[in-house]
DNA sequence: CGAAAAATTGATCGACATCAATCTGTGTGG
DNA sequence: CCACACAGATTGATGTCGATCAATTTTTCG
């Protein structure tokens, strides 16, 4: 099976590219394509991005791969409160925290852009539009995400899934035909219910021709919102 | 039955406080209590502070009474996302987005503060203060809010009443003993449920002195997180 | 190939949804 | 003040969707 992650995705389509271009990270001529000096980072799937509590230091933007945010209760069972996909940016509570607020890992290889603290409130104090760029990126950070955990299960798979479809077309990628990236396990956590569950609610739409589906790969038939 | 909503609070446990007094729309004196001149609102019950898509002209901080953001879907069913607590800030969403993203009802009597966007914008990009204290009051706002529809119906009634217990106390309020404002309605659209089971949710919690209940009033007793 | 993890499938059970009736409190007009 | 209407809340009976338990099958990977 084909489990190449989704992306690379180009910096102009990422959430940060404001921001790291104005902060020099990022350099685009007119009759070239960009160039990066920024920090690069890669995390192979399974692994730790950062964790909760944890000092925090860095912004990221997913260039290439998907992470989950998991929040891990007080009891230790783990809850995915998040997925995230290439160009959206994680670590936005740092600056008011200073610390991160979850725990995020590789559902894939990932590769991301690591963008230190330090520079960034070295150069949003003496740079007005970075500032501006800066409050922009939190402020629709702010918005609260869409409540996948509601409603049948029915609907809690097909919204995910048509949610994962958007947001890689948004970043022009494939939305038609994608890996959901999560082992069923994890979506039926993500969607607050059991693995069985995931399994057979899977099924029925492909038996449905709303999607075909191979394993994690998934391709959007007759698949639609509030269905 | 006693309906006084929430609060009001004092300034200083208020999200925007920071904000609003390096805009200085508030003036802090040693030996005085503070003198506020920024702009007040008052929202009756079920009256609607803010309408999704609309453009978003301010900020509002809450000083008295609760709020419930809903998210109405493509067919006109509502969903409520959140509920405003005093000393919580709606609207920060507005920097990115020029709109904004859900509708805001007043539960209750809602005394607020409301910040005018053009104020705010005119004024961080010259006092270096006031983009800091923004930046951090919108990377709190991006912190994915506790789900409080996942689990048991117990786990989330409890979860609910807990944590509003929580946000109160937070802001010097009373955590003990406090009004859910809400109608059991409400409180199971909130929580994704019907309001036939909220209402046996609650009796259980009451027969087993986990709470007090006197209509939408709540006393503590034994409820703890996790139950 | 063989072992372990992931996914599927089936049978049964239980929590919550649904439908329906009743109760409670609150405001209104006679 | 009382009768009434109405919305909110409670209570009961029954149905159903998803949880749970258990057994296989499929996939992954050393």
């Amino acid at each position: 099976m084909n489990t190449r992650s989704p992306g690379p995705i180009a910096c102009r389509s990422c959430d940060l590219h404001d921001v790291c271009r104005l902060c020099g990270l990022i350099a685009i001529g007119e009759h070239r394509t960009m160039q990066r000096t920024g920090a690069l980072r890669t995390i192979r799937a399974g692994a730790r991005l950062y964790r909760a509590g944890e000092p925090a230091h860095s912004l990221f933007a997913v260039r290439q791969g998907m992470l989950k945010t998991v929040d891990v209760g007080t009891d230790g069972e783990e809850r995915i409160v998040a997925i995230s996909t290439p160009g959206e940016v994680l670590g936005t509570e740092a600056f008011g925290m200073r610390v991160y607020a979850h725990d995020v890992v590789a559902l894939q290889p990932v590769v991301c852009c690591e963008l230190p603290l330090s520079l960034l409130s070295d150069q949003y104090v003496r740079v007005r539009e970075l500032a501006v760029a800066l409050i922009s990126l939190l402020s629709r950070a702010s918005k609260p995400r869409i409540a996948l955990a509601r409603g049948s299960i029915r609907a809690r798979v097909g919204g995910l899934i048509l949610d994962l479809a958007r947001r890689l077309e948004q970043r022009g990628l494939d939305g038609q035909r994608f890996s959901l990236g999560m082992t069923r396990q994890e979506i039926a956590n993500l969607l607050d219910t059991r693995i069985e569950t995931v399994s057979r609610a899977i099924q029925k739409l492909s038996r449905e021709q709303a999607i075909d589906v191979d394993g994690q790969w998934v391709t959007l038939r007759s698949l639609r919102p509030a269905d």
